[in-house]
DNA sequence: GACAACCTGACC
DNA sequence: GGTCAGGTTGTC
């Protein structure tokens, strides 16, 4: 899933629910993706939800951490005490646990669900103040609509990378992954192969401002649900209505006509309109 | 910079 | 059967 939109609505939900909730047990049913001792939680209370990037942290009153990333089709669950009937409705609480649900965290309130078909997330048990022990944490990069100013996304693009790989790469800028990379470029009418460092000032500030353009209207509408993403109701996200260009190769650019061509850059699938982006 | 690895599932 | 998928990390 997952990028800097859809995490931050995890992370609101999350909060939500589990503001001074307490563990009662975890139920480890994969292993090979949780690192860490689950016996450090049980009893503590949670005293906060924290997102950096993609990665979420829960941080309890014992000075430990839960720290999650979910990857491409990681989703956290949660089904209130009481309330399987709300969700028999959607489908969703019936399905929990289930094939992919590879740990399960009970609380006094209820019971968060950790599914991942691709089982690529992790989570993992740590002392707050080794959260930068994590390698993900410790190398991330500022965010936008956070702590990167202009000068600071300016700097990040002294760089003879393609742009693409840039914005993508979470060491330099927090968040931004293949979906809003794709469309940021469009907006800003910029070609995905350009080298950072051939952008001028005025193309990089229009970049700047699509990426936070498009990433404020993920958060707006929930994330994008393109497969597996939900937020922690179980229910998907509205940013694939408004997709410029992620995954509509063939399709006509909606300004030009052009249509919309791929390419990989990155191994990753790149999405651009040829005669629009420059 | 390109590429493979970690996995399962959807689609052609 | 092959290709592709909101990510990250580790090789050449």
């Amino acid at each position: 899933m997952p990028e800097l939109p859809e995490v931050e609505t995890i992370r609101v939900g999350l909060e939500k629910y589990l503001l001074d909730a307490t563990i009662t047990d975890i139920d480890v049913r994969l292993p090979r993706i949780f690192s860490g001792s689950k016996d450090s939680l049980i009893s503590a209370k949670v005293d906060g939800v924290r997102r950096f990037g993609k990665g979420l942290v829960m941080d309890f009153d014992n000075g430990y951490v839960l720290a999650v990333h979910v990857k491409m089709t990681g989703q956290l669950i949660f089904l209130p005490k009481g309330e399987r009937g709300k969700f028999e409705k959607k489908k969703v609480g019936d399905k929990l646990p289930g094939l992919h649900t590879h740990t399960i965290l009970f609380f006094d309130r209820g019971t968060l669900y950790y599914n991942d078909i691709r089982q690529f997330g992790w989570l993992q048990v740590v002392k707050k103040d080794d959260l930068k022990k994590i390698p993900f944490f410790r190398t991330l990069g500022k965010e936008p609509l956070k702590d990167l100013s202009l000068q600071d996304f300016t700097a990040v693009l002294r760089s003879g990378s393609s742009i693409k790989n840039v914005i993508m790469d979470q060491a330099k800028i927090a968040g931004v992954g293949n979906i809003y990379a794709n469309d940021a470029l469009y907006l800003s009418k910029i070609h995905p192969k350009r080298k950072a460092n051939s952008l001028s000032p005025k193309e990089a500030e229009e970049l700047f401002v699509a990426l936070e353009t498009v990433l404020r209207k993920g958060l707006e509408v929930g994330g994008a649900s393109e497969w597996q993403y939900v937020n922690v109701d179980g229910q998907s996200g509205g940013y694939q209505n408004f997709f410029q260009v992620y995954g509509k190769v063939g399709k006509p650019c909606p300004k030009c006509g052009t249509e919309i061509e791929k390419i990989t850059l990155g191994g990753r699938g790149t999405f651009f309109c040829p005669e629009c982006q420059k």
